[in-house]
DNA sequence: ATGGCTGCTTTGAGCAGA
């Protein structure tokens, strides 16, 4: 079973590549973020086409979440699409049950800068999902927990950690928000192999930045145990970061033998 | 060394992203 995740900054304007990607990569499951469109608008019938059914809650301008699950692999249960006992406007979080597999799909907030409300209301998200995380795990055995975290969780995932020390995706605090979840006996699926030394997930658009690789590692999938022992691969396309309109971030992808 | 790009917005210059 392969999953993947991308944040495509606008559906509309990815679908194109979107539907190329399902074709070549053909993942089974996938989380994307920053889908950006009201659930009238999804774009159902293009993503049925290529064999995937969706799965989405969203709103305009901002946020979105999305699962595409394989026909192939079977059909999502159990879909949720907030985090319980957290009033939150903001449409970031899915989840459902698919072949056995608990898989939760976060849009983390990005917190704008460290002095502003954003920065507060992304430690308060992270602490409320921290909670939901260690219920999901005492409920189901395979978990997998996949997003945009808006973390780059050590310096080794920041293209020049001095310049970004203690700004907003690389804090003490967002750090410890990653630490806690794998204390709760996650694992990041990425780091369970040798990787290439400056993999990162995004690049801004701006500054000839993906051409001179200044990049962060802030997408990620998190496994839960038995998964982490069935995880046969973890990397990022960064291809998918070239092309005709690209997003700003390119998927991350896990292989799990399932 | 400001912002430098992209997508969105009751189409405009401003916000947000990261």
């Amino acid at each position: 079973m392969k999953v993947a995740s991308w944040n495509v900054n606008s559906l509309n304007v990815r679908l194109p590549r979107l539907l190329e990607w399902l074709a070549s990569a053909a993942p089974d499951v996938v989380c994307l973020q920053e889908t950006k469109l009201e659930d009238g608008k999804f774009p159902c019938a293009e993503i049925a086409g290529t064999g995937y059914t969706a799965f989405y809650v969203g709103q305009r301008t901002y946020n979105g979440v999305a699962l595409l699950v394989r026909d192939a692999i079977g059909t999502a249960t159990e879909v949720t699409t907030a985090l319980p006992d957290y009033i939150d406007e903001q449409k970031r979080v899915i989840a459902a049950t698919i072949n056995g597999v608990r898989v939760i799909d976060f849009y983390v907030p990005n917190g704008q800068s460290v002095d502003s409300d954003k920065y507060r209301y992304k430690l308060d998200w992270c602490s409320a999902a921290t909670g939901y995380l260690k219920n999901e795990l005492a409920r189901h055995e395979r978990v997998v927990v996949a997003g945009d975290f808006n973390i780059a969780p050590e310096d080794r995932d920041v293209h020049d950690p001095g310049l970004w020390a203690g700004q907003v995706l690389c804090t003490d605090a967002e750090r410890a928000v990653f630490r806690r979840w794998l204390d709760l006996g996650l694992a990041d699926s990425f780091r369970l192999f040798d990787q290439p030394p400056k993999t990162f997930s995004w690049w801004d658009y701006r500054q000839l930045a993906f051409p001179k690789n200044r990049g962060l590692r802030i997408d990620h999938i998190l496994l839960s145990p038995t998964l982490a022992t069935a995880c046969r691969a973890s990397w990022i396309d960064r291809n998918m970061r070239k092309g005709e309109k690209p997003s700003d971030h390119a998927p991350a992808i896990a292989e799990l033998a399932l």
